[in-house]
DNA sequence: TCTGCCACTTGATCCGGATCAAAGTGGCCC
DNA sequence: GGGCCACTTTGATCCGGATCAAGTGGCAGA
């Protein structure tokens, strides 16, 4: 949903190096961009940095998965943000990370350090507005997470993190999810019981009982085939219309 | 915590206009910014857009409470955005409304028509940058609260938005929350239950609870008095150090 | 003063999801 | 090939908050 100065058929590397070298921006702004970014990977289930870190870096997501999530004092956790490639990590003009990130998978980020990519954006007002616009995307999807953590039954959580995942799937693909087309399962049933505010038993059940009803069909534990979209869409509560224009 | 362009000791009109006038702007902003705004009034209960309308203005909350909601089909309410005086309403560049808008009291708007208002972004930068701090902070907002409805309990999530509401009509006055201050709880019942993902029996309950265990005092249905904030801090459950910076 | 309404409180019961417990599966290292 | 470990499934029971229901208090309007 929020692609960083993207067009994903030619971007092999850096999203913003590529928006830089296609489109909106001038020669020398990639090569500020190229002087100031390097590339960092990650082991699966390794943290990126810690709440209350400081943060030296913003970033985006090249390949793999990265959760952000809050842990209470005494262990209870919620994850707050979902980072697949192409999205944007870190906040411009803050030092300190509100929250952990941690990778899901193997995760290669591109990182720029804060400071020079503060500069460029004052100096570039086009990227200081897809920032915002990408911001405004994440406030977005926020908002509809709250609206399935405070109000969605198990069932209803389940079936619309599937439908989530699948639509961002499908968009990091210039395609629109179809029926029966299949995905990867990019979390745990812990990490979805993370993001949705249940806890593991009720997601494997929830997920077992979908199964049960051939909303979904599951190969192995992770690979998820839809046979039906509108019949699993019509399990989520939203209206028919799929919710927010994304 | 989203007070844009404003210094509240001197505002009595509009926010935008103030910054405009006190710091980082020129004079002719202030002229543009006043050949473009309005004022709007609305009564308590009144909608201010609903979801999926065209939205022609952006808008500074002068005074008054609004909130930002969305509805299932089937009548299940979620607020998702509270909005109190300075806080922000609208999105620059796009036009639909993703949610409800709602006056909870008498309330005025300082509008802006968004065409101008999206060309005056792009000639200035300082605003452009302001507004994508706004964003940043709904944004962390937005997230502290899918903690809170994804994983606390009744008692925790109304302790929560008991200090939520005290710190930010604190931060209004410029002052930090003390021991004894009151407020007066701009919210019903349910409103709060939409607020938390709980029903307003519960929200009920749950503040005579507190009521009874010393933990905040009540005059009439809507006066809250906390004599002891510390004591409220440790029932949200949150660490002791009160969360996120603000 | 009475009436009706609205916001709220309180009580009784129910149920969905949490919790506690025990197997089952599969990947991988030796 | 064996065994371990992380992840997942399934079962039994419990409990917090939802639901259904009744009652209170304040206040606007007749």
């Amino acid at each position: 949903m929020t692609e960083l100065f993207l067009e994903e058929r030619n971007c092999d590397t850096c999203p913003i190096r590529h928006r830089a070298v296609c489109s909106k921006c001038e020669a020398d702004e990639l090569e500020l961009l190229d002087s100031i970014k390097y590339y960092r990977t990650y082991d699966a289930g390794q943290p990126v940095v810690w709440a209350g870190d400081e943060m030296d870096f913003v970033a985006s997501v090249v390949s793999g998965i990265a959760t952000l999530s809050q842990t209470m004092e005494d262990g209870r956790t919620q994850m707050v943000g979902l980072l697949l490639p192409s999205d944007f990590l870190g906040r411009p003009g803050r030092a300190i990370a509100p929250y952990d990130v941690t990778s899901n998978s193997d995760l290669t980020l591109c990182c720029f350090r804060r400071k020079p990519f503060e500069k460029l954006l004052q100096d570039t007002p086009s990227i200081a507005q897809r920032l915002l616009e990408m911001t405004l995307d994440e406030l977005d999807a926020a908002r509809q997470w709250m609206l399935i953590l405070g109000r969605k039954t198990a069932r209803e959580k389940i079936a619309s993190l599937l439908i989530i995942i699948a639509q961002r799937e499908a968009s990091l693909r210039k395609r629109r999810p179809t029926d029966g087309s299949s995905f990867e399962l990019p979390l745990t049933r812990e990490a979805m019981a993370d993001y949705l505010g249940l806890t593991l038993e009720t997601v494997s059940r929830q997920v077992s009982a979908l199964k049960r009803d051939g909303i979904i069909e599951l190969e192995g534990k992770r690979l998820v085939t839809v046979p039906d979209f509108e019949a699993l869409m019509a399990e989520t509560g939203d209206d028919s219309d799929g919710g927010l224009p994304v």
